[in-house]
DNA sequence: GTTAAATTTTTCATATTGTGAAATACAGTT
DNA sequence: AACTGTATTTCACAATATGAAAAATTTAAC
């Protein structure tokens, strides 16, 4: 009977949570889970302890402790070395993790983009985004050297000693950036550290002029790091990617031709994600 | 007085848990924390959805996995997109999961789903990388039987005519196999080798298809063996597993079982190393 | 070998708190 | 403006998480 066209298109979105919603929250938490959140984040920064270490720090009941890894154990979130009596982050977590990596494709872009990188320039390619005023390591094609600069996937790195960092900073406008040194003090990692705002200001300026950013032994002795920015349609810098290595293998001279590299596939993911460099 | 060198040597392992304890486990689960982990869980697989979806979806009341989700989004475990109403996971909980990679070593992890799979089928279990456009055998659990496969950890082997290297290159992007191949001609070791590369092409198109495959004296007279590639979080087939023995106890008809066997393994350890098979 | 020490599990009584049903708030849709 | 299908909050109650302390288990010391 009635063929009146259903238009049938999916609601831009749904009813119900405002817009805005962020403030309440604090009633509708679950306790107990938080609590078990809480030794599962510890955990992952302290692996290899045992519970009564554990417990202590976290200062909580053994008892308490022990039926949250013996829960998360069950699921493979938590890992427990019989040999040694140790607690550890299980694969099923690591699995889980990854899948905030599906959400957007800015990985899979990236990837082929840096094997490619990685094989022209011999050195181990890096992927990593902001995240709450740090550098977030998404991923990393090794190189085959044997020696190699090696940070895992999911690692934090403080902006200011990281050539991601520091390509992301170049292009953050002024506004958030100076919150962003409000925030927090630049810490010294090695005496090639930059600590003086100004010193970072100026490095920064000399970042986005020249296109890359380099750490020299910044974060760690005997480690260099050229990174370029990646933009997106918005034509902000949302990633960055860089290559690292040893400063043997990435003297100065180099660095020509590893920067050339590194811009040119930091502007192939900017294209692939639909953003583009800004002229 | 008391002189006596406190020795201050911590303990090998510490006094408790039973050193084989793998059984009871039930009773000792937080039942509220286990729900909220499989909501976490099954996040992670169908990410995207609204409360609602996931309410039903595990069968759940809505209040309740809305306060798990609120719970976990208090930690960054979790995300909510508030534009288009839906949960995701969140950055948080990569950065805990990859607390996972820190202390992974594949042969490490290899070694026990080996031991497990030379049991079950009798022979010798292998398990070997890509290494410069060789298969570079990292561990093996032997058999007992008296005539054995032998290939000690650290043999280097040409991977058109070994199984773990023709499930590596059947893996491969036609990219980097291109590449490959154009790199080296293809030695005869025996008068089964496949030495044609559409034979070889072919070949691996038929183990991609099986997911398994089969050296069939290719390398040694009288030997055969049956790999199946391991996969890492980036699903790329970074490792193998094989089994191997004479021809006579690995016969066609025992090909069907040994290879089950062999791919249960590879995939148990794409599993332990936070991979897994493409869906 | 025996005992002591250290640490992990289990038990148990208790109150905390997690839970679902149903009411309410909200944003689109008609 | 009323309606509809979501997401939140309320509420009353039972489920269950909790810590103290006991038991179990292993290692180290004697």
């Amino acid at each position: 009977m009635e063929s009146v066209e259903k238009p049938d298109i999916a609601p831009r979105r749904a009813r119900g949570r405002p817009r805005d919603w962020a403030d309440k929250t604090a009633q509708n938490t679950i306790k107990s889970l938080d609590r078990a959140m809480a030794v599962f984040e510890y955990l992952s920064e302290v692996q290899g302890q045992p519970l009564s270490q554990l417990a202590t720090d976290l200062q909580q009941s053994p008892a308490t402790v022990y039926r949250i890894l013996v829960t998360l154990e069950g699921r493979g979130l938590v890992e427990f070395d019989s040999e040694e009596q140790l607690w550890y982050i299980g694969p099923r977590a690591f699995v889980i993790g990854a899948g905030f990596l599906r959400r957007t494709s800015l990985v899979d872009r990236a990837r082929p983009i840096l094997r490619k990188l990685m094989e022209r320039t011999g050195e181990t390619a890096n992927l990593g985004v902001e995240k709450e005023g740090m550098v977030l390591f998404l991923n990393q094609v090794e190189t085959h050297e044997s020696i190699r600069a090696f940070f895992p996937p999911g690692t934090l790195s403080d902006m200011h000693a990281s050539g991601i960092g520091k390509a992301l900073l170049a292009h953050m406008d002024q506004e958030r950036l100076k919150r962003w040194v409000r925030g927090r003090s630049l810490q010294a990692f090695t005496s090639y550290t930059l600590v003086q705002p100004e010193a970072l200001g100026a490095e920064l300026e000399q970042t986005r002029a020249r296109g890359f950013a380099i750490d020299a032994e910044e974060k760690n002795l005997g480690m260099r790091c050229i990174a370029a920015p990646v933009f997106d349609m918005n034509r902000e810098a949302v990633a960055g990617i860089s290559v690292s290595g040893p400063t043997s293998r990435m003297a100065p001279e180099a660095t020509k031709r590893i920067s050339g590299e590194v811009m040119r596939a930091a502007e192939e993911l900017s294209t692939a994600i639909g953003g583009g460099q800004v002229r």
